[in-house]
DNA sequence: CATGCTATCTTGTCCGTACACCTCGAATTT
DNA sequence: AAATTCGAGGTGTACGGACAAGATAGCATG
């Protein structure tokens, strides 16, 4: 069963996508929010708090919660935005493909990140992916899931075609936070490969440790971004 | 006044800054330090989640809040993290310096976000600061702050040498979200000899929007990383 | 010995209330 | 007409309490 602030969380969230409330516009206050769907003022602010984290809205005091500008597809657990001009220009269609089937691998010594003794001897399940958008790619990732809680994932064994919605679903294993690395580098003759870049390009490299809720399983994943066409953004507090 | 739940997060952040609660061990849990500071536990738990937000614990539904490990040195609002060996490696000390005198700008039309008719009618202020991290520089930043509120400040009215406590102070004005985007762009001539690279070699390029407790007025940077030494890093949720 | 159960401690969610502080506009005063 | 005051309505902080759900250790049972 889902608790009450995510029910409402999601409900103002799909209110905002379809445009019933427009940003700039005033969401009805916490006290409204309350008498409406019978929760207490606790409850309210608890989604509202989430959807301020996730960019939605803001918050202002003596004032209210006022809808944020159009948000940014969502890319991973950034945004893109379209760079050319700047200033806003529609962002496409978000597309993932599998670069090849999932597969198991021992780590390196030289991983990103230290792992623990258990980890190395379990090896990993990786995924190659490509991220396009308006069908350019933007984004090669690797994610490395340990293989000690998860089987060997197949492409069609994915939920909505989302890593996380799937280990969720399936395993029971939700994301908590996350660290991240980021660096600036020049693309490998199979970066610009894929990109359609110059070797040596600059492109935009991150190193991310996910953090679950089961104590000693991490997710990590390494991914560049071609930042040439479209930014890579987000918000936070 | 600071708020209690304010007094609580810097206490025990100085207690896990000072090493008397390490990095792996269990914090005292809410109801303990409900007792031992006369608090509700509502309070306890908005200082804990400051924390968490701030990465240093997390925390576990049934086992307790766990001092994360070592947090880094900051940097604006990311931190850095030696990367020659990227596993764990001593960070040395994080110096800013001015590259010249705050100095008053008009914005350009081809300024990086859009930007409101009064913004663009009083000008901003500009910061030059480079930050360098043992001595060896890791970030040009160009900070503007609109002088419609704020103004022309000299070094010398800095507070702590920080920006952000420097508004908070003595102008009452208070950082609240803020969005950013990210790029991988080559070092122009200047961005070179002051990173001491060779010009077209990768740098992050990030473009800030801080939004503040004033409404219409934000704060805008743009700021260059150079990441062969250095990555750079943030905790997010 | 292995298994399962239970008691207990932990954090997560949820409720109700109160007051402080900010914003904005209307009413009042100057 | 301009300036000031004031109040209604908004969020922020803080208090109190209650129950749900995960983690863990110890006990009981097989």
């Amino acid at each position: 069963m889902q608790h009450q602030y995510q029910k409402l969380k999601d409900l103002l969230k799909k209110k905002i996508q379809k445009g019933m409330y427009k940003p700039g516009e005033v969401l009805p206050s916490e006290h409204e929010l309350r008498a409406q769907y019978k929760l207490a003022r606790f409850t309210v602010r608890q989604a509202l708090d989430e959807l301020v984290k996730e960019g939605y809205i803001t918050k202002h005091k003596g004032k209210g919660s006022i809808v944020s500008e159009r948000k940014r597809k969502a890319l991973g657990l950034f945004s893109i935005k379209g760079f050319s001009a700047v200033v806003g220009e529609a962002e496409g269609s978000v597309k993932t493909v599998f670069l090849k089937k999932p597969y198991k691998v021992k780590w390196g010594d030289d991983f990103f990140y230290p792992l623990s003794r258990e980890e190395k001897q379990k090896g990993a399940i990786c995924l190659e992916r490509i991220r396009s958008v308006n069908d350019s790619p933007v984004m090669l990732e690797y994610t490395y899931v340990p293989a000690s809680e998860v089987p060997l994932l197949k492409e069609s064994d994915f939920v909505h075609n989302s890593l996380f919605e799937t280990l969720h679903v399936k395993f029971n294993i939700d994301i908590g936070t996350a660290e991240q690395e980021l660096v600036a580098t020049g693309a490998t003759r199979e970066i610009a490969r894929v990109f359609g870049i110059k070797v040596g390009a600059p492109v935009l490299h991150v190193y991310r440790k996910y953090h679950t809720n089961r104590a000693g399983f991490f997710i990590y994943s390494s991914f560049y971004c071609h930042t040439g066409k479209y930014s890579i953004g987000n918000v936070f507090q």
